[in-house]
RNA sequence: GCUGCUGUAGCUCAGCUGGUAGAGCACCUCCUUGGUAAGGAGGAGGUCAUGGGUUCGAAUCCCAUCAGCAGCUCCA
């Protein structure tokens, strides 16, 4: 739990569980998968939009074939869950050898085997105690049981009890597994070559690293070959555009082992991406009324007491620096420096709302082995804000909020998101600050401004942060895989923390309520998305290098120079090849860097004084004038144009 | 932080069970002045991540550290 922290850094889990069937659907007698619309009116928290039954009883019984695979090959192996995910399923076990791929070669084929048997996926009604009997070899599915009985489901969470918990188990062939199930029919209805076993990695019982490391069997899973094909095919194009290896292909950041671990450094041409980036969201916060401030990076440690950082969030800040006479820290957030900023003077209801913003640089202690390239690091900058506002003023300043993001993710070429409004789980009193009538009303407001604004959103329990509701903003992935970047919270507490007023128009005094807000998120996460997004071939006005100018032999290059000059002074960024390689090179070379406009310059240029348009989609505009090429590049940057030539 | 895998030239990678290092691209020089994705020849470049250990001998085996990747956990 954390205090007036974004939570825009985190990341969605490369599986997503798909297991969470709803006891109250799953005994019924159908044995069918829940529908959607089922497992919504059952409560259920997280359905996700792919959601498809036939995908999970194939993923679930493909998981008990591999299973059974898997104690053949080793018979000491102690089978524990094996939940289907998204994409395909895994199945963890314990197991005291780590398997080759020569071993996995040997389960696919067994598997395939197995499903070519055309077993029948068997269903039995057992009591705890035949299933003690049943399961006496397997130590992890005796806790299973144990638990189940006791009211909890199969993480060891606490389930709401229903009436006598059932158990039921599946067989296919010679394999008897503990299962919810439900599963299909037969193994006649498997695809033999609609799975792949992808990898072992660890992990541990029921997530604890406290607990036995277990191997778990990673397999990705579909309905037939050609939808595997399809997948695997993706996974290929979002390796591909890594921004990892984009970012060190097209030289826009690097990492040292000399800094240290998530600490990137951008690069020139990083930077500039950066740089504009910054220029574009400033531009417009200024016009919506932010003011934008520069705060210290460093702050006495007691700042952070005051605004209960220090209490929540220790874990994730750097230990303080120790001068003897004071302790200081290095920053995780910067919500204090800007209410510094509000209480620099008194305020009255006439100043609110007051908007603070700031590229604010923070550092977050992050654990050694989740940090990575530039979307999980320990220093980052933030397109940060706070506004204080009046409380009728909430709604409104939402609006004003996310018509800001609406209009920031259209100029980036951001088209797939959708809005959540994150609310607290009304039932969980410890986690959530309690008060009903506070909670009540601000989620209405967050209601009233996403209305307002005029966009489908969806409403989540159990995702807000303690203090208030939120709305978060979802952008999918090269996999199709939803990730927050953009987020708007509201904030009682600081406020409270601090003792915020302002002078109301009856001369009493008021608390403010607090927004912070990240429309662009960390400047690093958004980078890296929009390098993953645009596979490093960015639209040309974020584009590091717009024109890139191959004259064909020596005695172009005086008007080469001549011509990028012409550009540069028009504020457009250039690069001139006057290498002696032959031009078929040079066009190589600046296509792979996916410089959008590359001009070739030869006699005939020269004389007419024009240029030779070639796009980095291997367009070729012909000859044209200097003059009109640089018409074209001003409409196209200035209108923050997705394409080259609209 | 935990588990597993990995670390050889700027990049991508070879280097069998230990016998003191290789290719392609990039770079440099020379030749070539070529019209829309790689012109030719030659050259230079490595304390095999770092530090210990085993051994007559270590890129190769062992240990530690650092870093990367995957997963877990975290990011509430």
């Amino acid at each position: 739990m954390s205090i007036g922290e974004y939570d825009c850094s985190r990341r969605p889990g490369r599986f997503r569980l798909y297991d969470r069937v709803p006891r109250a659907v799953e005994s019924t007698e159908s044995a069918d998968m829940a529908s959607e619309a089922e497992l919504k009116a059952a409560g259920e928290k997280y359905v996700p939009k792919d959601y498809d039954p036939t995908l999970y009883k194939i993923r679930h019984s493909l998981a008990h074939v591999l299973a059974q695979a898997v104690t053949e090959r080793f018979p000491q192996a102690k089978p524990t869950i094996g939940p289907p995910v998204e994409f395909g399923f895994y199945y963890d076990f314990d197991l005291d050898v780590s398997p080759s791929d020569e071993d996995l070669g040997w389960i696919t084929d067994r598997m395939r085997k197995i499903i070519r048997g055309k077993h029948a996926f068997k269903v039995r009604e057992i009591t705890s105690v035949e299933g003690k009997e049943l399961f006496k070899e397997q130590p992890y599915k005796l806790e299973l049981i144990e638990g189940l009985v006791n009211g909890q489901d199969e993480y060891g969470n606490s389930a709401p009890l229903a009436d006598a918990p059932t158990l039921t188990v599946y067989q296919q062939d010679t394999f008897v597994d503990l299962c919810r199930g439900p599963h299909v029919d037969s193994t006649a209805a498997l695809d033999p070559k609609g799975f792949k076993v992808t990898q072992v990695t660890g992990s541990y019982w029921r997530g604890d690293e406290k607990n036995k490391a277990l191997k778990r069997f990673h397999a990705t899973a579909w309905a037939s070959e050609a939808d595997l094909k399809a997948h695997l095919a993706r996974v290929e194009e979002a390796a591909k555009r890594d921004h990892r290896k984009v970012g060190r292909e097209l030289e826009l950041f690097m990492n040292s082992p000399l800094l240290g671990a998530g600490f990137p450094i951008l690069l020139p041409k990083g930077s500039t991406v950066r740089r504009i980036l910054e220029q574009f969201i400033t531009d417009y916060e200024r016009a919506a009324g932010y003011q934008h401030v520069y705060s210290p990076d460093l702050a006495k440690r007691s700042l952070y007491e005051v605004s209960g950082h220090w209490e929540h969030y220790k874990d994730n800040m750097f230990p303080p620096m120790d001068l003897g006479e004071e302790e200081l820290v290095l920053r995780p957030m910067n919500c204090p420096h800007h209410i510094l900023i509000y209480q620099s003077r008194p305020r009255s209801y006439r100043d609110l709302p007051i908007r603070i913003a700031e590229l604010g640089k923070m550092y977050r202690y992050e654990r050694s082995g989740v940090v990575g390239g530039l979307s999980r690091v320990r220093c980052m900058t933030l397109n940060d804000a706070h506004l204080f506002v009046r409380p009728e003023q909430i709604t409104e300043e939402f609006v004003g909020v996310l018509n800001l993001i609406k209009k920031a993710y259209a100029d980036l070429g951001i088209t797939e998101y959708s809005f959540r409004l994150s609310k607290r789980d009304p039932k969980n009193k410890v986690k959530y600050v309690d008060d009903d009538l506070m909670w009540k009303t601000s989620q209405q407001k967050l209601r009233d401004a996403l209305q307002q604004a005029g966009v489908v959103y969806r409403e989540a329990e159990d995702e807000a942060a303690f203090y208030g509701p939120k709305v978060d903003i979802e952008v999918k992935d090269v996999m199709g895989r939803e990730e927050t970047l953009s987020t708007i919270q509201l904030d009682p507490h600081l406020p409270k923390q601090f003792g915020l007023v302002y002078k109301d128009s009856d001369d009493t005094e008021k608390r403010p309520f607090m927004i912070h807000r990240g429309v662009i998120s960390t400047m690093e996460r958004m980078l890296a998305y929009l390098i993953e997004l645009y596979a490093g071939a960015f639209p040309p006005w974020l584009a590091p290098v717009q024109v890139a100018i191959v004259p064909i032999a020596d005695r172009h290059f005086d008007y080469a120079k001549q011509v990028a000059a012409q550009l540069l002074a028009k504020d457009f960024r250039v690069e001139t090849d006057l290498g002696d390689k032959r031009m078929n090179a040079k066009i190589r070379e600046f296509q792979l860097q996916k410089v959008p406009y590359i001009l070739v310059v030869g006699d005939k240029e020269m004389e007419a004084g024009a240029v030779a348009i070639r796009l980095r989609t291997e367009e070729n505009l012909g000859a044209k004038p200097v003059a009109e090429f640089v018409a074209l590049l001003e409409k196209v940057v200035g209108s923050r144009a997705l394409t080259l030539n609209p």
